[in-house]
DNA sequence: CGGGAAAAAGGACATTTGTCCGAAGCATCG
DNA sequence: CGATGCTTCGGACAAATGTCCTTTTTCCCG
């Protein structure tokens, strides 16, 4: 549910201060800051240093469909940069947050002229691949509660990190149908 | 829905006899052929020349979601280079099946000495990455006909290619359902 | 052409989720 | 302390989807 990479961290940490040869601008937000707004030209990539921000899609409707919470290590603004398209989702800060943010040039120099960059970013996106198409698939075929219980598996507090509203939106459903099935859940004991 | 990559094909096509002086096997399969099991490791790297195949996702209880229909030019396998892991997902031909195969070692020297096929995998990437996203969210938050719409609006003729069953695992619905959708829309006069 | 098996469609009812809105809890401020 | 407004929760009903099983259609082969 929150989703981390502790090698691209690892290599953002290590490198920060002067990858090759330039420096890697460090930006702070409060919560509930944008980072990236919805439909507009990408300038920057950003990986997250701490903290944990929410990236969600935004239909005509109005409704936000979260698409995954970014922890330590995660990138976003990398997908744009490969079509030059703008971002097809916003970010937004959940807690404080800070994150290492490279230009659209930098990035790209660095792709090419960092082998090991260039594997980080491959690996970032695979996992991405990943993550999407499970969370997908279980998400389609299993019921509220259901999902309720795996996030509880893969991180037991997450009622206590994510706004109500914000598990609902992640599940895709309506906050009256999150209270109902957790609810039952606690009945159940199954949760709390 | 039935996915393409123009550019990969392309590339492929053109280096496919000899790719930095190694020779690129072609393999055939029939419809219903099996071309890559769910959990085991992954040997190759395949990427369509011509035809549709299905890659679906296996949950314990037997039911299947399908994740992309992979038409010309889409690759798969690649995923599970960059981790090393066991397939995640199935790959099945719906027609007549046309693919490239590289092997794991000669897909790794390629990433790394030909920076056109490096670029052309990460933006490969990135485009599931995207798709994958829009997918899930119109998914979740609107119903089986207007999913359905939206499917005829990307490909029109896809109830001639595609099998019921397949519709709905790529719905992830029950074939009841869908058929009540479909019939709702005919009446209607939305489809057909 | 006819019989029978298999596939596809649909009826009836159950369950899940959404919609709408009122009730309950909780903070603020005079 | 009590009025006011805001937020959260939950009741009642509607709509969407699933389950189960019967009916209808299709197709194959004699």
């Amino acid at each position: 549910m929150i989703r981390i990479n502790e090698e691209l961290l690892e290599f953002m940490n290590g490198a920060a201060l002067s990858l090759q040869g330039r420096f890697v601008a460090e930006r702070r937000f409060a919560p509930r800051a944008v980072v990236l707004e919805q439909g507009v030209r990408v300038e920057f990539v950003h990986i997250v240093k701490s903290g944990i921000a929410k990236c969600y899609l935004m239909e005509e409707n109005g409704a936000e469909f979260i698409q995954e919470f970014f922890g330590a290590g995660e990138i976003f603004g990398e997908i744009e940069m490969f079509h030059d398209e703008e971002s097809f989702g916003a970010v937004e800060a959940l807690t404080d947050l800070v994150v290492y943010r490279l230009s659209r040039s930098d990035f790209e120099r660095l792709l090419t002229e960092n082998q090991k960059f260039n594997r980080l970013i491959l690996k970032g996106l695979a996992a991405k691949v990943k993550y999407k198409a499970f969370r997908h698939s279980f998400h389609q075929l299993n019921p509220i509660e259901t999902n309720l219980l795996r996030l509880k598996g893969q991180f037991p507090d997450f009622l206590k990190v994510i706004s109500k509203p914000d598990v609902a939106n992640y599940l895709g459903v309506t906050e009256r149908s999150l209270n109902r099935s957790l609810k039952s859940l606690k009945e159940r004991k199954l949760i709390e």
